[in-house]
DNA sequence: CAAGGTATTTAGACAAGCCTAAATTTACTG
DNA sequence: CAGTAAATTTAGGCTTGTCTAAATACCTTG
């Protein structure tokens, strides 16, 4: 069994990784963690023993299966007390995330299944982000490719029909990953490009060839 | 704020304190914690530091009002979690002591009283066990004298009227704390003594001037 | 391709809790 | 009241996870 601690760096390590699964850096953990790259590097190593990670010196870490499997059922749990939060205690939106990190390690897989349940099995977290399942696979949501969405439409990234490294290095470097949000803000004819606002911070244009190639999961 | 372990002492302590409030034996917290004499020994002295309990070497510990209130707060998150895992995730009694256990040291005062709202301010735990309020007051249950019940009766201790040293000392050698159950088995008219069982285990007899002085509850 | 800057790793320490073994205090018994 | 048994404390270590400071590797740019 897990303690805390090493579920939150493989659930870090888990954000952290983008499309394109190239090793995660040291440091990005470290600020994602609010922790310090020596302790990180020292961590890593610990969960390289335990086959939790791949890691190799300088060259970043990335999830095993089984430390995926583990990322994924903590953000199962993180998710299903989010919805817990909102729906049940009427907590706001805004309010819940320190909460559900602490709720996220309790440990009791009939627990989270009893609250699945409970919550009559939500697919979405209130900040819109799927529920893995008890498998840690996420649900299969209606998918479209960006392309057929409207102007003002907003949807999550849940996929990719393309992945050569040039497309997920570029993925990468805008800082697209699976789940992050995509808004349509507008679209140009004569060349099929999308003005597009990602993660709710930036903004930036797609070509059509890049819009065929992501696959997307509307509302959110 | 308190680490778990921490709280789970100050638990232990409160629990194991009788209604005179004698210093605990170091061994007795070591087997209620399932830990080891020395390993005691080493922490209530650090809780005496942090002034959350009143330590002298060789004599035992006792909670100061601090260490007592956190005390409180503790088993009044466990109770209200255990009535949560009860009433609206169905879970079986006997199942919930230790996601409880677990549940009790979530840090967020909004939280536990969102939850004591939802659950519709209860008063008892699913095992019959009062849940203190906010302020770490147990809720005024209507009250009797012991010798108030009939025979087949069950109750829970929630006070004494007299409280000699010698009175105290008496109920402490029965086991007998607030929050003891009590079933009366048998009433004898000739001297007005009870036969009673004490925590669902030890079946012994009180004086009527015993019985008179045990503040009690209804029903559990 | 060398030089310096940045990222990463190593070394050495520290705090919280826990443990075993040994020393000490208290308590009980005759 | 001496002597032993039981309870408690001390001493010395271990693990997990953290930190600072110093060393090393990588990489970019001139």
């Amino acid at each position: 069994m897990q303690t805390s601690t090493t579920e939150d760096y493989l659930k870090a390590i888990f954000k952290l990784s983008g499309v394109n699964k190239e090793g995660v850096s040291t440091n990005s953990i470290a600020d994602e963690l609010t922790t310090k790259a020596s302790s990180v590097s020292d961590m890593v190593k610990k969960l390289a023993e335990k086959k939790l990670v791949n890691y190799i010196k300088y060259q970043g870490t990335t999830l095993t299966k089984e430390g995926e499997g583990i990322a994924l059922r903590v953000i199962r749990k993180h998710r299903l007390w989010e919805v817990f939060l909102v729906d049940k205690l009427k907590f706001g939106w805004d309010e819940i995330h320190e909460i559900a990190e602490q709720l996220e390690h309790i440990k009791s897989p009939k627990l989270i299944d009893k609250l699945d349940e409970h919550l009559g099995f939500p697919k979405k977290d209130p900040h819109g982000d799927p529920i893995p399942d008890k498998n840690g696979v996420f649900p299969t949501l209606k998918k479209f490719k960006l392309n057929e969405l409207e102007i003002g439409g907003k949807c999550i990234l849940i996929g990719v029909s393309e992945d050569s490294k040039d497309f997920l290095r570029y993925l990468d470097s805008i800082n697209l990953k699976l789940g992050s949000s995509i808004e349509i803000l507008d679209f140009f004819q004569f060349d099929k490009s999308l003005k597009v606002k990602v993660n709710n911070t930036t903004e930036l244009t797609f070509s059509e060839l890049v819009a065929q190639n992501l696959n997307i999961s509307k509302e959110k």
